[in-house]
DNA sequence: TCCGATGTGTAACAGATGCTACACCTCGCT
DNA sequence: AGCGAGGTGTAGCATCTGTTACACATCGGA
C-alpha cells in the first residue's frame, strides 16, 4: 500500500499534489506507526467546482490539507456584501483558524475546481504537536507565512486606484498560481471578472474598464482564455 | 526578586500590564529556573512616543511583549503610501512573524506612547517549544487569533463607503482598546484624523467629514477629546 | 505669555467609481 | 443546430472621494 489513499479515491482523472502525509514537511517527524494511523483517520472529500468544504459560521474542528483543486476564501459582511480573501491550491492548508478559541469559521471555503482534501480533527492535530513538538514548529512557520500574506493582502487593498489595485492582486494570484512561460507568468485557471471583482472588492464593471486598461497599457496579456502578466 | 525586572525599568510613572514571563499563560510550563532564565535573557527597552521600535525590513529575528504602552503597525507600499495595519497594547506581542522564513519584518513598528517592551529571539523561543510542546501549542493559539484580526481588517478595507468604514474601524479600536462607561465604550488615547486616515486607508479632509456624519447621526460622542462609542 | 507646530473644520472643483441598462459573445447542453 | 445561462464590453449619469487651499483651534515649549 502506497503512503496514502488519495491515489485511490481521486482515480485518474486528478492531478495530485505530491504532498501528503507520507511525505509532507509538517510530518516529517512521525514515526511510521504513526504516520500509518494519521493517514487512516484522516477524512478525504471529493468535491466538485463550486461546492462548498465549509460554510462561514460553522463550528471550526477540522483543518484540511488539500490534495487537488483549488478553494476560495470567501468572507461575508453584516450588509450582504463578500470578498474573497484568499485562493489556496493542492498542498495549502485550510481552516488552519479551527486553533483560534472562536471555534466556528470566520470564513467560508468553495471550491474553484473539482478539489479532493484530508482531514484532521484539532484534537489529533493538537496530541500529535504535544507528542513531536517540532510539529507545533512547522505548523507556527505555516501561520507565520499565512500571516504575511494577509498582510499583503491588506496592503493591496488599502491601494486606492482600482487598475493598480486589480494588477496588484493579479500579481499576487501569477505569484502564487501562475507557472512560467516564455512570455511571463501565465494563470491557467478560468478567473471571471466577477471572480476578481470579489479579490479586488470593487464593481464588476470597473473590472473590465481595468482590464481594458491594463490589456491596453501591456501590463496584462490576454491568450487563449488565460492571462499572461509579463516579467 | 519579584518575577520580572520590568518594575525597575519602568520606574513608578508607567502602567504596567500585569502580564509578564512570570505570570504569561504562554510560559506556563515553564520551570521556575526556565522561567528565571527566560526573564535573565529576555532584552527589555525603553521606547518613548513616536520611536520605532523596528523598522519595515529590518532583519527579523526577535519578538517582543508589550509590557507597557501602544505600538502601531505600518506598512509602506512601493508607490509611498501607508496603512496602518494594526494597534497593539500592553499584553500583546509583536513582531510574531519572525517565525516566518522570510527573515525580515514586512511592517514597522512605532510607538503611540511611551512603551516598554521585552524581547526574546528566534532561537530562545524555538528551543523553549521543542522543550515545552505546549508552549507551541500556546503561539499557535495566538497566531491563529492574529489571522481572525487581519481577517475581520481585511473586511472593514473591503467596505467601500467611508463612513462605515471609519465606523467599523473605530469599533474595532474601542473593541481591543476601549473600556467601558455609563454611555458605551471609551476610547482613552488620542487618535489624530490623520492617525485614522491611515487606518482606514482614506484622506484626513475625508475622515473630518465622515466624523462630522458620525458625530450628526450620534454614532459616536466627542467629549473631552475622547471618543465614545455608545453601546 | 507668546509663538510655532500640529491638528481640525470648511469649501469648491475635478476625477474616479458605482450603478443601471442593454447588446453581444461563448460555451455547454439538448 | 438551437437554446439558455453565464460572462464580457460599452455607455451615461449620479455620487463619492481625492485634492488643494485656507482659516481657525489647540497644545506645548521658549
Amino acid at each position: 500500500m502506497s503512503a496514502c489513499m488519495c491515489e485511490t479515491l481521486a482515480g485518474s482523472s486528478m492531478a495530485l499534489s505530491s504532498v501528503c502525509i507520507g511525505n509532507l514537511w509538517i510530518f516529517q517527524d512521525l514515526s511510521p506507526e504513526e504516520a500509518g494511523a494519521l493517514n487512516r483517520d484522516a477524512s478525504r472529500r471529493r468535491l466538485k467546482k463550486g461546492e462548498v468544504l465549509f460554510h462561514q459560521g460553522d463550528p471550526s474542528d477540522e483543518m484540511f490539507l488539500i490534495k487537488a483543486g483549488r478553494i476560495k476564501m470567501n468572507k461575508v459582511f453584516e450588509d450582504g456584501s463578500l470578498i474573497t480573501l484568499d485562493i489556496r491550491k493542492a498542498g495549502d492548508f485550510v481552516g488552519e483558524n479551527m486553533f483560534s478559541d472562536k471555534g466556528v469559521y470566520p470564513v467560508g471555503a468553495v471550491c474553484l475546481e473539482d478539489t479532493l482534501t484530508c482531514g484532521f480533527t484539532r484534537q489529533t492535530f493538537e496530541e500529535k504537536i504535544l507528542k513531536y513538538p517540532n510539529i507545533g514548529l512547522q505548523i507556527i512557520r505555516t501561520l507565520s507565512t499565512r500571516i504575511d500574506r494577509l498582510t499583503s493582502r491588506v496592503g493591496s487593498l488599502a491601494v486606492s486606484n482600482i487598475e493598480d489595485r486589480l494588477y496588484s492582486v493579479l500579481s499576487n494570484v501569477a505569484k502564487e498560481h501562475g507557472s512560467a512561460s516564455s512570455q511571463g507568468i501565465v494563470i491557467r485557471f478560468p478567473l471571471t471578472h466577477e471572480d476578481l471583482s470579489f479579490l479586488t472588492g470593487a464593481h464588476r464593471v470597473s473590472i473590465t474598464r481595468a482590464m481594458k486598461a491594463l490589456k491596453d497599457s501591456g501590463k496584462i496579456i490576454l491568450k487563449d482564455r488565460h492571462l499572461i502578466l509579463p516579467a
